[in-house]
DNA sequence: AGATATTTGTTCGTATGTATT
DNA sequence: TAATACATACGAACAAATATC
């Protein structure tokens, strides 16, 4: 049997499809909800909550006040996708079959539609990791900062899904345990051939060249994805020679 | 002020983590955890329940019971999913910049890795759309069919992120309402090709040629898109036009 | 098969916090 | 400042589901 608390979700679900609410407008109050599903208030309460952990709606308090569908922020969406891998282990090949096919597709999506002030973004972002890094934190800051060159991209391409979608991608890459474990290995090749693309991307974006932004995206993409490779067997190596070495002091 | 129920909810999520608590083990029942966090018990089934909504935890009643770690759905990840898509309308370029690029190696990946069974699966699905189809809810029902096709592919794909965006991909032409208007048009030319081309995949399949499941794939998701575009602008063009048409009488 | 114990699910009444007027 | 309207939180009781004996 079905929770009434679900049934009560559902319903207000159909509620804001049915009459076409979009994010702003209020839903009824926790009195009037009560009296209309013949539900106490805890039921009510954890219907609406559902819906708030979806990001469907937020709720504010005071006079005036109640639930107001939203538009579900980009980050809750991220956050509630990255629970569905949390159980699965994802390796580095599992990430990059995706960027490699699908970052091209976004760089050359923004192609024409950068502003005098996105070039100057691209560039900031580059300047960071200009000179070679001194120290493990400082190359570690370094990755993540490569990563914000891609994330400018995403802003500003007008495929939603494709721009979700990678930008998701760069999530688990800054968030995955794996990745940090990579990231903390040295890996000069990577810093040098990062930093040699996206001078060679800037360019070609500039020049409002398609096919060449493509290619060198591509070529950009396979060359880290066989870099990051190298060093995910280097730590998983190490992550089962660990046990051991610990017992054997 | 963060809501007392949210805190709860984090701090759970955290305990999760830390205790590496895997899909079946236990939280503790909602009256220990009222005493753990000195929170009245509906504030704790809040918290509980935005856990559930995004499908890491399920509940049991009865001796035994209580809150139990879960893998969270594939069918629930892509409903949270949809969500955030809502209210962005997706165009089928949208979808289909997605799907050229990722079916070819969604298909690549299962290269060598169907049994017997699944050859049968998928020239069963192939069978529904054996003969062109003879009326408008027969035409409908035979291009679901024909996504089922790459649902199969789905189920065998090794990588879980390439096989959960086709996934998710195919659940948007199943619901979106653009698509439904899409399908409702006669298209003998979709028929037609999409018989074409899977009977050419099943083919490389079988001879576990990569380079052209690949190919054909590819040639697949551009004419789709073709297809598919052409119809989307009289779907569009009907829309603008039936308000006036309407009003005219 | 039926009684019982355990645990979540639901209800109601009340009190507190917060934002608007 | 005070009054108002709303969500948020507390606490006790009851209902429903389910495993065990």
């Amino acid at each position: 049997m079905t929770k009434r608390s679900d049934q009560v979700t559902d319903a207000l679900k159909q509620l804001i499809t049915e009459h076409k609410l979009k994010p702003g407008d209020r839903l009824p109050q926790e009195k009037e909800l009560t009296e209309q599903f013949a539900a106490a208030k805890g039921t009510i309460r954890e219907a609406l909550k559902a819906l708030e952990t979806q990001g469907l709606i937020i709720t504010r308090t005071g006079p005036g006040g109640g639930a107001f569908v939203a538009d579900v922020p980009p980050d809750r969406a991220m956050s509630l996708l990255a629970n569905y891998f949390y159980f699965k282990d994802i390796t580095i090949h599992d990430i990059y079959q995706l960027r490699v096919n699908l970052e091209p597709e976004l760089a050359a999506s923004v192609v024409g539609r950068l502003s005098e002030d996105d070039f100057r973004r691209l560039q900031t972002t580059m300047t960071i990791y200009d000179a070679p890094p001194t120290n493990q934190s400082e190359e570690h800051a370094q990755r993540l900062a490569e990563l914000s060159f891609h994330e400018v991209l995403v802003d500003l391409c007008p495929n939603p899904i494709l721009s979700f979608t990678c930008h998701f991608l760069l999530g688990l890459l800054k968030n995955l345990r794996l990745c940090h474990d990579i990231y903390d290995l040295p890996n000069p090749a990577l810093w040098e051939t990062g930093r040699h693309y996206q001078m060679q991307l800037l360019g070609a974006l500039k020049r409002e060249s398609e096919p060449e932004v493509r290619r060198i995206m591509r070529e950009h993409m396979v060359r880290a994805e066989a870099l990051m490779q190298a060093q995910e067997t280097i730590v998983l190596d190490q992550f089962l020679a660990s046990p051991r070495a610990r017992k054997g002091g």
